[in-house]
DNA sequence: TTGTATGCGTTATCAT
DNA sequence: ATGATAACGCATACAA
C-alpha cells in the first residue's frame, strides 16, 4: 500500500488511532474533524489495507466455497456457478468475498481444511455434501467452525438442499393427472442418493392414487442420452402398458424421445413424458419436455443465508432448508 | 487462531524467529532443530495464521476474478465456470486462492476497484474484457496492478482470446471443402465484438476460395432459437440457392434445423449446417450439429498462466494469446 | 546456527 | 473529543 493511515494522520495532524475512528464513523468523533479527514482521505486517494485490517480484526470477511471441477460435465457446471452466484449475492452486499477452492488439486499439497480452515482464510465454508468426509466435518464441528452442506448432511452440520422426493411425486402426479394410469420411471441406480429420494416420490404418488407398482416400469441405467435410448427401447418394445415416464434427467429424456421417435411412438398421444432438470435440453427437444426446474441460484442463497446467520450468532442451533422445485409443462405431457 | 508461532516457540524453547525459519526451510537451521520443531508443530496441531503470513509479507496470495451474474443464461454460466476452473487449475497450486466477485452488486457500494484492487485484497485481477472501463484499466496500469483481460484489449493490457475470426474461416472453410458454393451466415449484428471478427473470417475463406461475397446470404438477427427460425424461413423461402450455412450459435442453429424440417429442407442432403459452440445443444439437435468448439477451460490456464507470469515478473512487457477453436464434425455436415 | 528487535497497517483500550 | 499505546501473528534484517 502506498498511503496508509499514518500518512492521513499526520497529514491532518491527529493520532491514527482518531482517523480510525472516522472511519467506522464513531460517534465520539466531532462532525467536523471527521468532514475534514474524510475529505483528507479523498484527496490523498487512501483505501485501508485490507489485509492490514483483517489482522485486527481477526477476520478474514472471506467466504469459502468447495467445488469439484473434475468433473468436466458442463451442465453440472452450470449449477454450481449458479450456486456461486446465490451465495455471492447475499455476502456480496455484506462485505464478504467469495473464495473458490477446487477440491481436485488438493489431492497432493495441503487440503482445503490447511489452506482455508485451519489457517483461518476464510470465515466459514459452503460445500456440497459429497465433498465433506466425516473426519472434516467433525473437525470442523469441533473448531466451531461456520459450515453449511449443500445437501442433505446426517452430521449436525446446517444444511440446504431441494426436495427431491417431492419432485419425484410433483413429476408422476403431474403424470397421473393427465391421465396416465402405468407410469415409469427410468434412469439412475438404486443406492444413488438422488435415485433414492426421487424414486420415493414416485412410489408415493403412485400409492396416493391407489396405484400398485410395477418393478417392470422402473429402469435403472445411466441417465445420460444414450442410456435414455437404451432404456426406452427396452421399456416400449416390450409391448409394454406403459403410458407415462418420470426420466431422471433431460438426457435421459432426450435418447428416450429419440427411441420413441424410431419406434414409432408418438408423444404426447402415445406417451407421456417428464424429466427433471429444464437445463438445458428440456426446452429444445421435440416436443419440448414438461420437467421439473431446480432452481440452484436460489439454493446458494440460501446457503449464504444460512452461513451468515451462524456467522453472526455462533450459538445458532443446527438448522436446514428443503427447497420445494417447480414444475415446468410443455408439450410433452399435452 | 489458538495455537500461534509464539506457542510453538515456548514448548520448544526457542524464539519464534526460528520456528518461522523452520517453517519456509531455511538452510541457516539445523536439521536436528527443524526436525525436533516440525514434531512440536505437528503435535501442538499448528498452522499458521494466513491473516499474519499476508501483512507480514505484504502479499494476500489472492486473485481476483471479475464476472457479471446479471445474466442468467446458463450456458454462458457453463462458459464462464470453466475459465474459473482453468485459472484454479494453474493458482492453486501456486498457493493462490481464487477471489470470485461479482460486479452486479458493486453498483451501490463501493466497486471491485476499492474492494479489491485498492485495498490490495488481491494480487492480481482477471476480468472480461466487458467488465472493464477504460478508467478502471488506465488507474491498474497507473499502479501498476497486474491484470489480464479475458478478451481482446486496446488498452495496453495483457489478453487472451479465441481466435474468432479463424473460427469463422474454419466453419466456412469446411462448408466449402464439403462442396457448398453458397454459404449464409446467420445470427448476430454487426458491430458486435464477435460477430465483426466472426463474419470477418466468413468473407476471408470465401475470398480465399474464390468465390464472391452475396449480401443476400447474411442476415443479421438473436443468436437464439427463436431467431434462428426466423432467419431460416427467411432464408430458405426465398428460393435462394444457399447450400450451406454458419451459425452465431448453436441455438440459432437449432432454430433453423427446426424450420428447415417444417420446410422440407433436409439437412445434409439439401443443406449443411454449422455452428459456433458445442454446448450445449449440438450434440443433441437432429441431426447432430458440425460446430466450433471453444474450449474456456483452456482460455482460463492461459489467462491465469499469463497473471501469475507477470506476478513473478512486474516488468513483463504485454502479452497475449490468441487459441485456436476446434472443428467437431458431425452428421449436420454429412 | 539461533536470538533480538522491528515492521506490516490496522483496531481497540484506556487515558487525557 | 482526541491521543498514546498495545495488540494481531508472522517475517526479516541484523546481532550474537
Amino acid at each position: 500500500m502506498r498511503v496508509t493511515i499514518q500518512d492521513i494522520a499526520n497529514a491532518a495532524n491527529v493520532a491514527k488511532s482518531t482517523v480510525s475512528k472516522v472511519m467506522s464513523d464513531s460517534p465520539r468523533i466531532s462532525d467536523a474533524t471527521k468532514q475534514r479527514i474524510r475529505a483528507i482521505m479523498r484527496e490523498m486517494n487512501y483505501t485501508p489495507s485490507s489485509l492490514a485490517t483483517q489482522l485486527a480484526r481477526q477476520s478474514s470477511f472471506n467466504i469459502g466455497m468447495l467445488v469439484d471441477m473434475t468433473q468436466r460435465e458442463d451442465f453440472l457446471n452450470a449449477f454450481f456457478y449458479n450456486i456461486i452466484g446465490g451465495v455471492e449475492s447475499v455476502i456480496g452486499p455484506l462485505s464478504y468475498e467469495l473464495t473458490i477452492s477446487n477440491v481436485q488439486y488438493h489431492q497432493n499439497g495441503p487440503s482445503y481444511m490447511e489452506r482455508l480452515v485451519r489457517s483461518r482464510r476464510v470465515d466459514g465454508l459452503i460445500a456440497s455434501s459429497e465433498l465433506l468426509t466425516a473426519d472434516n466435518t467433525a473437525e470442523m464441528m469441533d473448531l466451531e467452525f461456520p459450515l453449511v452442506s449443500i445437501g442433505e448432511n446426517g452430521s449436525n452440520v446446517h444444511w440446504v438442499d431441494y426436495d427431491n422426493r417431492r419432485g419425484g411425486y410433483m413429476l408422476t402426479e403431474h403424470l397421473l393427472l393427465r391421465g396416465c394410469s402405468s407410469v415409469a420411471f427410468i434412469g439412475g441406480h438404486v443406492g444413488g442418493s438422488l435415485y433414492d429420494k426421487r424414486f420415493r416420490g414416485y412410489r408415493d404418488a403412485l400409492s396416493a392414487a391407489g396405484i400398485g407398482f410395477n418393478p417392470d416400469w422402473v429402469l435403472e441405467g445411466t441417465a445420460d442420452e444414450h442410456g435414455g435410448y437404451d432404456m426406452a427401447v427396452t421399456l416400449l418394445s416390450e409391448g409394454s402398458r406403459t403410458d407415462g415416464v418420470v426420466c431422471m434427467s433431460n438426457y435421459a429424456a432426450a435418447g428416450l424421445l429419440r427411441a420413441a421417435d424410431k419406434l414409432g411412438v408418438r408423444v404426447p398421444q402415445d406417451l407421456l413424458v417428464t424429466a427433471f432438470d429444464d437445463y438445458p435440453l428440456s426446452a429444445f427437444t421435440s416436443p419440448p419436455l414438461t420437467c421439473l426446474h431446480i432452481d440452484t441460484f436460489e439454493l446458494g442463497i440460501e446457503a449464504g443465508r444460512l452461513l451468515m446467520q451462524r456467522l453472526s450468532d455462533p450459538a445458532l442451533p443446527r438448522q436446514s432448508r428443503l427447497l420445494e422445485p417447480k414444475l415446468i409443462v410443455r408439450e410433452s405431457t399435452g
